[in-house]
DNA sequence: AATTAAGCCAACCGCCCTCAT
DNA sequence: AATGAGGGCGGTTGGCTTAAT
């Protein structure tokens, strides 16, 4: 390694920015170009180190930062990214035009990540999670699959019983948290909702697509997981393959490095193609579509609003 | 009105990688 | 091959703001 930190100068400044540094920071790379950021304080003034000012200006100061709340569509992105590439928020941050990797970071951890761990998604693996204690927050999620049997009468051609597993579910699960709320420290991987001892368990399609983060979660209100009701429907139409349906997400190693394969051969191509033709805007929501693909034409976004519009009609048993 | 807790985010820290010598 | 400079990246911190008591 042998190099010490440029902030080990004494006497540079720490902390926040002023106005009046932020000025002298953005004239000087407007006149000459940041050049080598080590060399850059002096030039420009700033009693600062130069990694200070390259993040003041990648993070704060460029002209092209988007700023204000994300939208519906860079969530719902930022997701779908994380699903795939998992902290890598510079590769993340590549694909949301104006973001910056330490937004993204801040926002996944202060926003998104708490969305999914309310849902009972682990945010890592993004996957229902398998502790206890989820079984308590997974249980509206098994609420609303078993309201659900609802939107079957209204959907006649679905033919699953998907919302009777999941009541079944329920009640085994409520029980089993009955029995063993008093192990639950001595053990913690079994008798739980997604656990060995699950009914689900030998249900793989509900147990993995409980949660698909195709579904954006910014229309969600904390306690109606409405992300819920999709996946007893995608169980449905794919019912007569179900040992071969694919993951929504890439979990094994293998799998994750062939997607990134492929999401690195896309952005070469993508470079290439903003090589010949700069005014290309497309991104990663517009031209990456990894899990759509497995959802036919009939599961297209009217159609789950749709459903999801009158599933919201019905009386909510955990609506405030 | 005062205090405490929780949320948020800009900025920092330190490790890692690439490249030049 | 070894070393160091420069920069990128992800994790963490600390201070400010807002909400709750």
């Amino acid at each position: 390694m042998g190099r010490s930190p440029c902030c080990d100068e004494s006497g540079l400044k720490k902390g926040p920015w002023t106005p009046e540094e932020d000025q002298k920071l953005i004239n000087h790379i407007r006149k000459h170009g940041h050049g080598s950021w080590r060399a850059l304080p002096k030039q420009a003034g700033l009693n600062r180190c130069g990694k200070s000012c390259r993040l003041r200006w990648t993070n704060y100061l460029r002209p092209d930062i988007k700023r204000g709340n994300f939208t519906a569509e860079e969530e719902q992105t930022i997701i779908n990214l994380h699903s795939l590439l998992g902290n890598k928020w510079s590769s993340i941050a590549g694909h949301l035009p104006g973001r910056t990797d330490n937004e993204i970071k801040n926002y996944w951890n202060t926003h998104i990540r708490k969305k999914l761990i309310q849902m009972g998604i682990d945010p890592v693996t993004h996957r229902p999670r398998n502790d206890h204690l989820n079984v308590l927050a997974a249980l509206p999620q098994l609420l609303a699959a078993a309201n659900f049997n609802n939107l079957l009468t209204l959907n006649q051609n679905i033919q699953v019983d998907a919302a009777s597993i999941a009541k079944a579910q329920l009640l085994h699960s409520m029980i089993q948290v009955l029995n063993t709320s008093s192990s639950f420290d001595s053990h913690p991987t079994s008798n739980n909702l997604y656990g060995q001892s699950s009914f689900l368990e030998n249900q793989p399609n509900i147990n993995e697509d409980f949660y698909d983060p195709t579904q954006s979660l910014s229309h969600i209100n904390d306690h109606q997981p409405l992300d819920s009701f999709s996946s007893p429907i995608r169980v449905a139409s794919h019912q007569d393959d179900q040992s071969s349906i694919p993951p929504l997400i890439s979990v094994s190693p293998d799998e994750s490095k062939q997607t990134q394969m492929m999401i690195k051969n896309k952005e070469i191509m993508k470079h290439n193609d903003h090589t010949s033709n700069p005014s290309s805007t497309s991104t990663f929501t517009q031209d990456h579509q990894p899990w759509c693909d497995i959802i036919d034409d009939e599961t297209s976004d009217s159609y789950w609003k749709e459903i999801i519009e009158q599933t919201c009609s019905e009386p909510w048993p955990f609506r405030e």
